[in-house]
DNA sequence: ATGTGGTTCGGAAACGATACCAGAAGTAAA
DNA sequence: TTTACTTCTGGTATCGTTTCCGAACCACAT
């Protein structure tokens, strides 16, 4: 099976390659007549052109990379659909990469860059800001967007897409506020020190400020795991600890649906209902809090709107259409059976 | 930032650029310490190989590609995640596509094939056997890989890595059985004839016969839904129609877990309890299973290992190490809180 | 006739790497 | 010293494409 190049099409149109390079460019410099017959004889044979010998050619090689850190972020996979599906309309390729570490991502992108010759770079589901200036002297444009996880304050020399971690956590907390409870345990992330658990940390304890409610830390529980710190195994176990800690509660929240849902098995193996005894709150949003038993509260994140304008940010960047930007989305409380009234029975005088 | 290319590195070392490939390349026609320097300037350098020039040069572009059908498969992060590990382990890269329908698929593999020069290709979660022929067409190599979603049978013109779909149902329903059910619902494929969920139906359907139980057509449902047939919605959706249609079970066995989380919402809602009054088993053995309430029942697949050998199996194609090989995984029944003894209760003489 | 300008085209030089080939240098045997 | 062989090296053609440059052609004004 012999490759079919631009060279065979010539021969076979009795015109110059370059004739066929305009047709198939859509170049100004070349009859209609000619192009539209250059065109059929490409159809007929099948022809492709050769990926390698392009990008090698063209100083624009048409290809993003997606870098993904924690794959294991429940939107990942409609998130990437939709990235593919503008990647696609803009006739570009795209190459995906995982990255385990924070320290990973930064190598792997200079090496993309330099092998695939990237346009920009999509980075996913991570915190990056620490490596964003490096990152700034590359001339790629880059998007972070920490779709599912948050997003972070600080100078702002790149482009993202993210939620209000700080404002929407403190919407749940009061939201748990106003259904009476005041002993709100919350079981975040602390295994990075800007990480974004920690907006959604300090959402919580803003909330509480704001009611001049006491911060008991004993009622705050952060996941140390760098690998992937919103598994449903970490919400299970800090949930046991919570619940063994003999420290009155009588609602948690949980700064993400997989934890909420490692939180409610916990609850419901030590025999307590939800929320009749303890109320769960989560946030994200994923498909399957619709689907547990209790249904989960949540705030829920927009994250086809996110992932396609983490998309369009990025070629907005690459053609210089425009500067950094940052969007932040709304996110929605849900409401739904996991929470409600505290349970007075609960609480307990506290030595 | 202007790219640093091999001629930079040969001037450098002050070699000519054919000894630089061959430090790169560990070819054996190199003195030790010329190739220790050459690759000291490299990494002084930073300097990264252009990809797109190899790919031009080699007859052999060390790419493979991944289509994935059904991007919705729970276990595709961790899959992703293994292969990625082999493919860097053989210092290939590796291109991702996600496919929409089956009829994409071949047209999307012609064209990565050629764009590429991919040197072969796995095929996720998806039932492409229809093609296998027309793949086998071009000479790469290439994988199904039913991870998550079944196998099938036929002629084997292919490689392939799967659990034994219809072995594996007999077994879940044989415990059910067991159990002391005998009205048994199956909630399970039915967009495609040839599907992986045919299998799973076609083991139900033997299990029953085996031990000469009547199989009532009234009991089994099967999900049409192209894009996505294993979705809690489309779970909840039929549990729904089974409940409201009067016929009596005491027992439903969902095709994949996701149907299954589905199922139990729907019975949920219905006020009926799990396993007391209905008994609910999945297959696929995704996380949520174990966090769910009640916990499900259901057939794990050695999802790590199977991503890891068809990996493998891919490379040892190209490498021309074996021919086909299919590779049969065994499932674990892994009994949890979903299931139990059928209610009494439940049953009612039918008309 | 000659010059001018605009289309449309083909030739050829890149792009950055690999691989073949020939030759230099060194070693061992005659 | 010559021969033969091994080990190592640099030059160069080549992969398939794009792009620059110049040429051919036509129309039209000079």
């Amino acid at each position: 099976m012999e490759e079919i190049t631009i060279k065979d099409i010539a021969r076979r149109c009795g015109v110059g390659i370059s004739t066929v390079s305009r047709a198939i460019n859509n170049h100004p410099d070349i009859n209609t007549e000619t192009k539209q017959m250059v065109m059929r004889v490409i159809r007929e044979t099948g022809y492709i052109p050769n990926n390698s010998a392009r990008n090698l050619k063209r100083t624009d090689a048409r290809c993003i990379a997606v870098l993904i850190k924690g794959i294991t972020n429940p939107f990942f996979s409609s998130v990437i659909q939709i990235i593919e599906t503008q990647v696609q309309k803009k006739k570009y390729a795209m190459v995906m990469q995982h990255v385990e570490t924070y320290e990973d991502e930064l190598d792997v992108a200079l090496e993309l860059i330099k092998e695939k010759r990237l346009r920009g770079i999509i980075f996913l589901g991570g915190a990056y800001r620490h490596d964003s200036q490096k990152l700034a002297k590359l001339n790629v444009p880059f998007v972070f967007s920490t779709i599912g996880t948050g997003q972070d304050e600080g100078e702002k020399t790149y482009s993202n897409t993210a939620v209000d971690d700080f404002a929407e956590s403190q919407k749940m907390v009061n939201y748990l506020l106003d259904l009476g409870h005041r002993r709100i345990a919350i079981i975040a992330e602390g295994s990075d020190a800007e990480s974004v658990g920690q907006l959604r940390l300090e959402g919580y304890k803003k909330a509480l400020k704001d009611r001049e409610i006491e911060i008991d830390e004993r009622l705050i529980y952060e996941v140390k795991d760098q690998a992937d710190p919103y598994s449903m195994q970490n919400g299970y176990a800090m949930a046991q600890q919570l619940l063994a800690s003999g420290v009155d509660f009588t609602a948690v929240f949980a700064i993400a649906d997989f934890l909420a849902v490692g939180v409610c098995r916990a609850i419901h193996e030590a025999g307590l209902r939800i929320p009749e005894d303890i109320s769960v709150a989560g946030f994200d949003g994923i498909a399957i809090g619709e689907f547990y038993t209790p249904q989960l509260t949540t705030i829920k994140q927009p994250v086809e709107a996110m992932a396609e304008k983490t998309a369009k940010l990025l070629f907005n960047l690459i053609e210089g259409k425009c500067g950094h930007e940052h969007i932040i989305f709304p996110a929605e409380l849900v409401e739904r059976e996991s929470t409600g009234k505290p349970n007075p029975e609960m609480l307990f005088p506290h030595i």
